[in-house]
RNA sequence: GCGGGCGUGGCGAAAUAGGUAUACGCGCCAGGUUUAGGUCCUGGUGGUGGCGACACCGUGGGGGUUCGAGUCCCCCCGCCCGCACCA
């Protein structure tokens, strides 16, 4: 039979394949974890970041699932017991605009998405534990976030105060500092304003220097990039804190800085323009000026503010701050280049050595005095300041000692008086967590005239959200659910007077920060989780998704592991032992969107292709951490391979029903040697997540054993049967509904994913011999075919007398021979 | 501005530990199967020169270390990402 005779007989036709084992696969449920602690299986947690159900499944998902499901079936094949669960983020805005679009109930739109993504995972044929999907929306779920919100604002990490907040004018809520991106808000690209509101917070900056340390432990395990962009968030700074008097106040004001060396060049003093200390030291004949500075900056939106080489802008407040080290008065001045919240929200000013602070100076016509000698001119004149390290000057008692001398002794100083001491300080910033919006988690708290602040009791959780829908749900500024004045209005669970629930509903990131834990235990309802459970599934040993959450999800629900920890409920402080980030899928060199048009339909690709062609796709065009770009991608070719592939199990069918375990020993050696080399390498590949690589490994797999057909053996050599069979399972990871198929032809019983990793024969991995390189002066002159094995001395001699090497020496002397048996020899002559 | 990463054929990309540069796929060329097209199969395909065996050049550019550099070191150019008045 010619290739071309089977391509006639077998039709590999995806489309009846797909509808054929999704049938069967419904039955045999091969996926499902078990609890069952007698379970000898190893136990592994794969997890996929879990969707936002704004529709069906786009490519994006596609490409994300098809990583994560590679890495679960492998280690379903490997015979593990894999917790390889789904769910879904369903709070937030597009819920709740769809809903005051279409006059409905944000519950509507959310659980109808949950349904078409649902069955779209199951026709993608991710390898999912069904039995254990939740939704971030249904009550069982977010009282769970409550009963949490209740523990963490007993540990006084959850708490309540008036802060100058992110505004989104458009989305009508505040936001988080990590939700906004370059001054705009990370939903709808609005720009950002700032007001101020009295919001929840998570004391997140409690476990900044924690959140800090353990991210040592990631090293090697998570991205480089995320660890890093993780700790720049966090923002660790060291520093000083210096205690300046102020005239006419008896109580000093504390500076933060990093660089007390320069102590003796501080010529002003600057507060945050908006802060409490500017206005409650503003000096009274001043204080119109200042609140119309502090109008003016308030108007401006965080892009205005941020923009570079804006022009310093200030007040000077009519008093002066007295330099504790030489007891020298300095104007305090107020300016919007201070921010209020960071360090103290005032600073000590050098600008010789501190380029904002001259960029201020020089607007304002003040002092520079130069106490570091760098060698560079003078930054009075140039308009540069001089940032680094020199000889100290005009310092007093530090005068020639070097930065480090300098700090060491300034601290010494400070601290003998008690003006001083050393801090650190952190740019991360409390996790601001309330929102002025509907579809979320409300927030368990009532407010009582008499008592204030009351949680509401554990019995009376969940707090359930009111039924509003359609226009009620239009933003206001104030949340939706003040306007449901039933709910609102309770009785006091202390003093049983007249109170009102907090209306303000939790950042969605609360949700997604620990419902990794919740599918430990999906349905138990003694808690958010079963700590025995949790033990035995977490932490996540893989979790698949995308680099957009490296802060975000990411830092937040590190956090809540570590503050779950700290109250006994888990064993672990890391949530996520290892984070794969897989790229995006782009078209054009673009991101994909409505705007652009250049958007692609995953359903009109699956139908087109096959759902086998479309994840091969996926994993084969590019290592998973780098986009694909679908103007580049040929899913056709895909589908060619696994026609390849499938025609290869129909050939060795048709060839004869030799049984399972003939013994392969008896077949082509040479095909024996690829596939035995073929399961060796794919399985360190996929372990390195090498994806792209691995199909290449399989194609190569698919050549050899239809040359092996072609050139003699034929279909019927025990050893094309072996390579098909390795073949159908190691492609079960990427195709399973193709790698299905080629299984059952080779008269095996489904289902293949549970077929079992195969393991290479040693005896096959060693080969029979190896090409010999021969150089001379670097550049290869021949090749020798020699036995592994092959002595030094004997492999030098050979190459020595290579026709290729006697015709490039042309008679030069021979200086010295690198011999690197069996694979190289470089001759270096002249 | 600060921090980090990346530059390999016409394209997506490979290259254990410094040892055959360009695996695999796309595209292209040629041939086979086919009434034809498509499908499928086989072979070829970095550049320049040569009928040819071969030779020279070649991993953004320049230098260095080494018997040997895509890989290590230094400088430069280009692109991408993160942060962005954090004292």
């Amino acid at each position: 039979m010619t290739a071309a005779d089977s391509a006639e007989a077998q039709r590999y036709d995806p489309r009846a394949i797909q509808e054929k084992w999704q049938a069967r696969w419904a039955e045999l449920d091969s996926f499902r974890a078990s609890d069952d602690p007698a379970d000898p299986r190893e136990r592994a947690y794969l997890l996929d970041m879990f969707p936002y159900p704004s529709g069906d499944l786009h490519m994006g998902h596609a490409e994300a699932y098809a990583i994560g499901d590679a890495m679960a079936r492998y280690w379903f094949q490997l015979g593990r017991n894999v917790l390889h669960p789904i769910g879904w983020d369903a709070f937030g805005l597009p819920a709740e605009n769809a809903a005051i679009r279409n006059n409905a109930h944000p519950a509507d739109w959310t659980y109808a998405n949950i349904e078409t993504q649902a069955e779209s995972f199951k026709r993608y044929a991710v390898s999912f534990d069904w039995s254990r999907r939740l939704a971030t929306c249904d009550p069982d779920y977010y009282r769970w976030n409550q009963w949490l919100f209740l523990r963490f604002y007993e540990r006084d990490l959850a708490y309540r105060k008036d802060g100058y907040v992110n505004w989104c004018p458009k989305d009508q809520t505040v936001l988080a500092n990590e939700q906004v991106i370059n001054g705009r808000c990370e939903r709808c690209g609005t720009e950002v304003v700032r007001r101020t509101l009295t919001q929840w917070y998570f004391r997140i900056t409690s476990y900044a220097d924690q959140l800090l340390a353990d991210a040592a432990e990631l090293e090697g395990k998570w991205p480089d990039r995320v660890l890093l962009m993780q700790r720049n968030w966090i923002g660790r700074s060291e520093g000083v804190e210096v205690e300046f008097r102020i005239e006419g106040r008896d109580e000093p004001v504390t500076v933060f800085t990093t660089r007390p060396d320069t102590l003796y060049g501080a010529t002003f003093f600057v507060l945050a323009a908006d802060s409490p200390l500017a206005s409650e030291l503003c000096a009274p004949d001043r204080r119109d000026q200042l609140q119309a500075y502090v109008e003016d900056v308030r108007k401006l939106t965080d892009i205005e503010r941020q923009a570079t080489g804006r022009e310093k802008t200030g007040v000077f407040l009519g008093v002066h701050a007295i330099n504790p080290v030489n007891d020298e008065p300095i104007p305090v001045w107020a300016a919007d280049y201070v921010l209020p919240d960071y360090g103290t929200g005032a600073i000590m000013a050098v600008p010789a050595h501190d380029q904002r602070d001259l960029d201020f100076a020089l607007a304002f016509g003040l002092p520079v005095r130069v106490v570091v000698h760098t060698g560079l001119a003078d930054p009075a004149e140039t308009g540069v300041a001089t940032p680094g390290e020199g000889e100290l000057v005009n310092s007093g008692p530090l005068d020639g000692l070097s930065k480090g001398e300098a700090i060491t002794r300034i601290v010494q100083l400070l601290a003998g008086k008690g003006l001083g001491r050393t801090a650190v300080n952190y740019r991360l910033r409390d996790w601001l967590l309330s929102r002025q919006r509907f579809w979320g988690t409300p927030i368990p708290i009532i407010h009582c005239p008499a008592c204030g602040e009351v949680p509401v009791p554990e019995e009376d959780l969940p707090v359930v959200l009111p039924d509003l829908r359609g226009a009620d749900l239009a933003p206001k500024g104030v949340s939706p659910l003040a306007a449901a004045t039933d709910w609102v209005n309770v009785a006091c669970p202390k003093c049983g007077g007249a109170a009102k629930r907090d209306t303000d509903t939790m950042d969605t990131f609360v949700d997604s920060s620990w419902y990794f834990l919740r599918y430990c235990s999906p349905h138990y309802d003694q808690g958010p989780f079963d700590a025995e459970q949790v033990r035995r599934w977490a932490p996540v040993d893989l979790y698949v998704g995308g680099v957009e959450h490296a802060i975000l999800h990411l830092l937040y629900s590190r956090f809540f592991v570590k503050v779950l920890h700290d109250m006994g409920l888990t064993e672990f402080r890391e949530p996520f032992t290892r984070l794969l980030n897989q790229g995006q899928v782009i078209n054009g060199g673009k991101a994909m969107s409505k705007s652009l048009g250049n958007g692609v339909d995953l359903g009109q690709q699956l139908a087109a292709h096959g759902v086998d062609a479309i994840r091969l796709t996926m994993v084969f065009a590019s290592p998973p951490e780098d986009d694909i770009d679908w103007a580049d991608v040929k899913p056709e070719a895909m589908v060619k391979f696994l026609g390849r592939a499938y025609r290869l199990a129909a050939d060795v069918a048709a060839a004869g029903p030799a049984a399972a375990g003939t013994a392969a020993a008896d077949g082509s050696v040479d095909l024996r040697r690829v596939t035995h080399h073929t399961i060796d390498e794919v399985t360190r590949l996929i372990e390195a997540y090498r994806l792209n690589v691995t199909v290449a490994r399989l194609m190569e797999l698919v050549t050899a054993a239809r040359r092996t057909i072609d050139t003699g053996p034929g279909a019927g050599d025990p050893a094309v049967r072996e390579a098909a069979e390795v073949l159908a399972v190691l492609l079960s990871v990427f195709a399973p509904y193709t790698a299905e198929e080629c299984w059952e032809l080779l008269g095996r019983e489904a289902s293949v994913a549970k077929a079992g990793w195969p393991q290479a024969d040693p005896d096959l991995l060693v080969a029979e011999s190896v090409t010999c390189v021969v150089q001379v002066n670097g550049k290869v002159r021949d090749r020798l075919e020699v036995a592994p094995s092959v002595a030094e001395d004997d492999l030098r001699e050979a190459a020595l007398s290579a026709p290729g090497v006697i015709r490039a020496l042309g008679g030069q002397s021979i200086r010295k021979v690198i011999v690197r048996a069996p694979k190289l020899v470089n001759i270096v002559a002249n």
